[in-house]
DNA sequence: TTGTACGCGTTATCAA
DNA sequence: TTGATAACGCGTACAA
């Protein structure tokens, strides 16, 4: 079945079922409804191939997700998908490992699969010097910001991590805690990781606490086992933390975990403190305490602005959504 | 840049470029030698839309993702990803909700993507019945068993529902568990929910344990709100049960916060038991217990046979894969 | 308002 | 071993 047969059967040219597939003027009401109920009656569907051949691009977004064990891309991916559905377009979801080069892996898929935009979730700042210029397509970083790197098709959505993760600490420290304990990225690989990252040791200096970069930090991968891991060593150290400040609630629930199998209660003996505010997060008993991004509003305003850019040729916008510091039950004052 | 410049470029025709591009055989070394140098040279890559639309396919594969509050469904893609990746295959992944068609959505994807095989993640019977005739390229059915609906294009992944529920009910009652409630899916819109049903009604007759259908158990969507709502609706009820059995992960930690939340303490006051066994369930305190799921060999099997069926035509199998009792710490004995 | 005809980049057939 | 050329199904300029 195709708009041969389509104009075959209704009497009219393939043009005019083209025009009435697309919506495009200049169509008698009396066609429009004869090839409509052709096309409802034959199930018929346009082929996509054909189409993209023809108009030499696909009509699908494309989101490169860096991290797979970091539920809050997976919530963030879902935000995304379903804002997406609404449009009609089909998104390509690429997953890749944490450490992996997102934009070298945008690049060839876009040479192969010609989307019409890209999303890009979590990114490091030297890929995106080194090769973004060879996208062409609208793409919009979400988590990180990229107003730094001021490439014109290049917008981005994140939350401001480093006052984020200067609050998270500056909380911990005016419930009284002066020894804690810090489970983030990886400064080198992650953006994130190092925006989190200064911003506690932001905090630490303007409350002139003692903090020990090498002792007192660990930059591990977003993971529930990697938080576990990061934490059995912490303690290995004895640091004696009375708080932890994980920079991703999986890390956090992980790390809960390894200080209850060392025989440490949360909150009566260490308070923690995570980033992201998964839905999960306020499940939990205790209800993890933690930085809440706003996830849904990110993916809504990327989706936003990449359509943006992509329906109306809207220029790159770089923007920061709020974030909450929610103080639940796995903190307490001392 | 197209194989008719690289044509122009090296000298030789269109068809022996696109004969070296694709391994065919008939092409002197010394051509190849040459246009795969030019290739290398001006970084080309094949247009898929044409190569498609000539081909009157797609080389990707498909995903249709039911419901996406359900985290076992998350790691299971991203194991299918993982396992995908490996091939070359690109994996469209399109996720609808809890309670939509997924055969009639898998119809439409088909004749708009033509993929070479479709994963439909989780199922229910009726929709395969009615409409699954109208797909004609390789399908796995992943979670749910289709062995009843003998399609020759239709294979199926999963757990045995009934057995592993039954294994869970029988352990909850050797633990001395006499007033059990139970949260499950929907039986009437999934298939997973109705099996994993059964298979506790026939431990309880077979034990002589008193269950209410309509008061002990509750059908409700697989997300961590659901399992707490449904759980605050069986306190009300003043059932007095001291055990509670969620057939999802995500379902039971809903659970366990309700219970929490109402005074109750898990697993002293009440035992409860999950089904999935999420990589999150064991860093929980206390660890879930929970029916875990050969996650990774579903999605190892599933991209097994969906390959052997696109590449090799062979055809539809249906396999389960085994379960595990975890008693962890959730759970207790009375 | 409508239809004809061309071309998008590939693969595959056929003749050379 | 090669190359010319006809499809594949669609959108669209141009003509009617």
């Amino acid at each position: 079945m195709t708009i041969k047969d389509l104009a075959k059967k209704t009497g009219y040219g393939v043009a005019t079922v083209s025009r009435v597939l697309n919506n495009h003027p200049n169509v008698s009401e009396k066609a429009r409804k004869a090839i409509l109920k052709a096309v409802e009656e034959s199930g018929f569907e346009l082929n996509d191939n054909a189409k993209q051949l023809k108009q030499q691009r696909s009509n699908s977004l494309l989101a490169v997700v860096k991290g797979t064990s970091n539920e809050m891309f997976g919530s963030l991916v879902e935000y995304i998908q379903s804002e997406i559905a609404k449009t009609g377009y089909p998104l390509l979801v690429d997953y890749i490992d944490e450490d992996d080069n997102e934009v070298l892996r945008a690049v060839r898929l876009c040479r192969e699969k010609k989307p019409l935009g890209i999303f890009i979730l979590g990114g490091n700042m030297e890929h995106f010097e080194k090769d973004f210029d060879k996208i062409e397509v609208p793409c919009v970083l979400v988590s990180s910001d990229a107003s730094k790197l001021d490439f014109k098709n290049l917008s981005s959505v994140s939350t401001d991590d480093r006052l984020a993760a200067k609050c998270a600490m500056d909380s911990l420290i005016e419930l009284g805690h002066k020894r804690i304990a810090i489970i983030g990225g990886d400064r080198n690989t992650s953006d994130t990781g190092r925006l989190r990252f200064e911003g506690c040791l932001a905090s630490c200096l303007e409350h002139g606490i003692d903090f020990d970069k090498d002792m007192d930090y660990l930059g591990v991968r977003f993971s529930y086992q990697d938080g576990y891991d990061a934490t059995c060593r912490l303690l290995e150290n004895k640091r004696n933390f009375t708080a932890l400040f994980a920079s991703a609630d999986v890390m956090a629930i992980g790390a809960i975990r390894a200080l209850n199998d060392n025989g440490l209660r949360v909150p009566e003996d260490v308070s923690v403190l995570g980033f992201d505010g998964l839905v999960l997060s306020s499940f939990l008993v205790p209800k993890l305490s933690t930085v809440e991004q706003s996830v849904k509003k990110m993916a809504v305003q990327s989706v936003k602005i990449l359509l943006g850019s992509v329906e109306n040729g809207e220029s790159a916008k770089h923007e920061t959504v709020p974030f909450v510091l929610r103080l639940r039950e796995s903190t307490r004052k001392i």
